[in-house]
DNA sequence: TTGTAGGCGTTATCAC
DNA sequence: GTGATAACGCCTACAA
């Protein structure tokens, strides 16, 4: 792994050219006679030549304007937006530079985006309304801006590449623990909103894997998400809670795919029944934490928030001003099991 | 974010000053008069100064050798080397040499880094006999030549930082796991060996987690770990086994803290109890796997042997070559519960 | 089709 | 104590 760095100056002379014909067949700019070329190849081929980055950084005076824009729980954003501050502060003395916009709705994020365009190279988006964003996301890579997308995909658009989770997997995951943790055969109470996308494929992973089990899924019902803007709740909203538990004495878990899983694991202990029902729900949100620790909450399926922040800058600015070859169309995210336990590991936790 | 970037020229312009005043007090080298100084400080403070980490590394030629040692499974090595991989990827065109050796017993770990130590600026090193290793980690600090500790710590050298995992609280980990899986009481088995540092804290972490529960732990019991050099067993490892098995009828879980899960798990499957026994153990080792998607080991605990290549090295190179202030002694990598529906986000997986 | 020359923002080595 | 000045390796005119 030891080499000296050869240069460009160096295989010139080697060769007997100038240092431009050097380049131009490395970087194919220019025209240079075929001979000449296949002269070059062979030989930067047989010295494994690499390029100084620190040189062509410096000469180049790298210069990449990412936008970034998502419309996220705030809690959930908060915890991306370590992953960009760590990736912008790596990069941005090779040049990067970030617009972030942050949307309160889908219209927002939109319009956001429009008024960014003109002053991005690239743009890295969340896209609330996947079937709306795709014409926008298409119309920006006409322009040559490139986009990609993370936390939720537009698979359906021309984006580069999606950085994030794969939801059904989610389901699955949180499937299999509840399998294994609640013994005896019961009910399962499923806690979604109808029009949540992602919490429709966390129900579709999670039914697939319990649908040989003795477990009885009820539900999906529906307790209004809040979407972390604050914690509010009403008294109807409990009462619908404590109904679903009082109807069903041998209810065992619930399996509650959004937010609400706060009031949930709230009504479950006030009613004293955390010892009887036991509770998955996904990320970690600062709510759900005492709840966790107590044992009221059983599990949590986590994405990564904060790599979610980090990568998908980091590698398209790679793309953008490193020629870094793009290798696949999806990262799909690890998802991970957090209990009590390893709690401590996935708040606001990273080593950079 | 946004922010033209301010050079040592502009700087010395505005000042009335030469480049070579400002670069001598931003670096302080050389002489400076006390209120020159004062000036210049306060003014890239003012605006929030700089330096272009591009023009650093060329003029400097950054040229950074560190050493890494190790001696580990072979298997646990293979997914170190992963990261150990893409950071030199990323970071040789920077001016980062590696020398790598890997050891096949603490005797030639101590010899390999002996021979090194001339060749590198630095050292990146999982001791397998901690006590042993102070005294050469020490030697060589006091030769100027820092160290830092990987996967298994040095506490008592004056190592910079370690990297790695906390195995006591990996047995915790293990240890609510194992309590949330297996409901009706009954005994536990725990698999160690005595001479095993990391398998003794494994136990100890688990404990401390079961001390309050209604189960009772039995053992430890020794199997032999071949260290995965080879999947080599005795028939007296499988009669242990099997003894361990039939002469508690009431075993509901076997917590094993090493390789020697494999045949575990081998000896239970034959048995046909692989739905009477739970098993828990640490690591994904190939042969685990299937095991796992079979269900006969019901999770593992995994720390993240890629990140244990990868960051290492990075925050060392940047703190060696730009100056990187160290935030902390301990890096405490994240423990994973891997189930059957999330391994493959564990096996030979990773973003870059 | 090929070569020359100057500059990118630092660092380092001289002089003064 | 301070200021020129020449690298570092690559890119980009511009000239031949």
């Amino acid at each position: 792994m030891e080499l000296k760095n050869i240069t460009i100056s160096e295989i010139a002379e080697e060769l007997d050219l100038s240092r431009s014909t050097i380049d131009r067949v490395i970087n194919n700019r220019g025209s240079v006679a075929e001979d000449t070329k296949r002269k070059v190849l062979d030989y930067i081929e047989k010295i494994n030549y690499k390029p100084n980055k620190a040189a062509m950084h410096l000469a180049k005076k790298t210069n990449c304007t990412i936008g970034l824009s998502y419309y996220l729980p705030e809690k959930f954003a908060a915890q991306i937006k370590t992953g960009i501050k760590d990736v912008y502060e790596e990069l941005k003395a090779y040049g990067l530079n970030l617009i972030i916009k942050e949307a309160n709705s889908a219209k927002e994020q939109i319009e956001q985006i429009k008024e960014m365009q003109n002053k991005i190279d690239a743009l890295i988006l969340s896209p609330w309304e996947p079937k709306k964003a795709k014409s926008i996301i298409n119309e920006l890579i006409r322009k040559n801006i490139p986009v990609v997308t993370f936390n939720r995909d537009a698979p359906e658009s021309n984006r580069l590449f999606y950085f994030g989770c794969d939801y059904i997997d989610a389901g699955r995951i949180a499937g299999e623990l509840i399998k294994k943790i609640t013994s005896e055969p019961g009910k399962i109470a499923v806690i979604s909103n109808k029009d949540d996308l992602v919490g429709k494929k966390r129900v579709e992973g999670f039914r697939d894997v319990l649908k040989d089990s003795s477990q009885q899924i009820i539900g999906p019902y529906t307790v209004y998400d809040h979407f972390g803007i604050n914690d509010a709740y009403t008294q109807k909203d409990i009462n619908y809670i404590k109904k679903i538990i009082n109807e069903n004495p041998d209810l065992k878990a619930f399996y509650v795919v959004n937010q609400s899983l706060y009031l949930v694991a709230k009504v479950v202990k006030e009613m004293g029944k955390k010892n009887q029902i036991n509770i998955i729900g996904f990320d970690l949100f600062d709510n759900f934490i005492s709840f966790l620790k107590e044992g009221v909450i059983d599990g949590l399926i986590c994405q990564e928030p904060y790599s979610q922040g980090y990568f998908p800058i980091k590698i398209l600015f790679e793309m953008l001003v490193e020629d870094r070859e793009l290798k696949k169309k999806e990262f799909i995210t690890r998802l991970q099991v957090v209990l009590k336990e390893n709690l401590h590991y996935y708040h606001n936790y990273h080593y950079l």
